[in-house]
DNA sequence: ATGACGGTGTGGCACCGA
């Protein structure tokens, strides 16, 4: 089975691409983020008519997540359970596969702006209801696929210019210690279990033409369990979208499950 | 180099993202 997460930055923009996305790949599963519209407005019509059902928890403006898939997702959850939440950031649903159900949690994490502010406070605060969430998801799922926008870098090797971005949002110590402790859940990034290019990233800014300079960061994951770990035949990021016309910034992550 | 680029909501720009 195939399953992917994409940062669409705006879904009402992006709303053409991800419709050719999904036919030319044909996922089981895909988790999107930064949809950017409230429940009134998603195009839950256009998705249907592609062969997919839809679960979504938007607001207005920012942030915004949807579970897109194949088969319907049952015992669907809004945001982090018992985490008060003014933003629409998490959305989890259980999915079928060839080799049973897998919970599929998708997530937009927080960006945390800058190391000392209360972003980032808000940031560290709900990393840590998250895990604890997922470790509970976990114990009543084993086959569980986490995966989003993590906004965090977890290795220099992640970071086009690891000195100049040392300390800096998305590569500091704290964030990586919480990536670390997702995967001591028993959590895997699938990405790094095969063979990568080197400089493979899942973002570039918009600016400074870092797209064709392949300037950019690994932020955007997929963390799988100890379970589907065996299973896991291939986890590539699809750049080709980042090539069309009013691209997102981010690229699909995609994790092949066999 | 604290700006660029792009999206949203508003209103002729400000804010935010990463």
């Amino acid at each position: 089975m195939k399953l992917a997460t994409w940062n669409v930055n705006s879904l009402a923009v992006r709303l053409p691409q991800l419709l050719a996305w999904l036919d030319a790949h044909r996922p089981d599963a895909v988790v999107l983020q930064e949809t950017k519209l409230t429940d009134d407005k998603f195009p839950a019509a256009e998705i249907e008519a592609a062969g997919y059902r839809a679960q979504w928890h938007g607001q207005k403006t920012y942030n915004g997540v949807a579970l897109i898939s194949r088969s319907e997702a049952t015992g669907v959850v809004k945001n982090i359970p018992g985490f008060g939440d003014e933003q629409a950031r998490v959305i989890a649903g259980t999915v079928d596969g060839p080799f049973g159900r897998v919970r599929t949690i998708g997530a937009y994490f927080p960006n945390g702006q800058a190391p000392d502010s209360e972003k980032f406070a808000y940031k560290m605060r709900w990393l840590d209801a998250l895990r604890e969430w997922v470790r509970a998801e976990l114990a009543e799922h084993p086959q569980l696929v986490l995966m989003g926008d993590f906004n965090i870098a977890p290795e220099d090797r992640d970071v086009y210019d690891p000195v100049a971005w040392a300390g800096q949002i998305h590569c500091t110590p704290e964030e990586r210690e919480h990536f670390r402790q997702f995967v001591g859940l028993g959590l895997v990034d699938a990405f790094r279990l095969f063979e990568q290019p080197p400089k493979s990233w899942s973002w570039w800014d918009y600016r400074n033409l870092a797209f064709r300079k392949n300037q950019g960061l690994r932020i955007d994951h997929v963390l799988v369990s100890e379970a589907l770990k065996p299973r896991v035949t291939a986890c590539t990021i699809d750049k080709a979208p980042r090539k069309n016309e009013r691209p997102s910034d981010h690229a699909p992550v995609v994790v092949e499950i066999a």
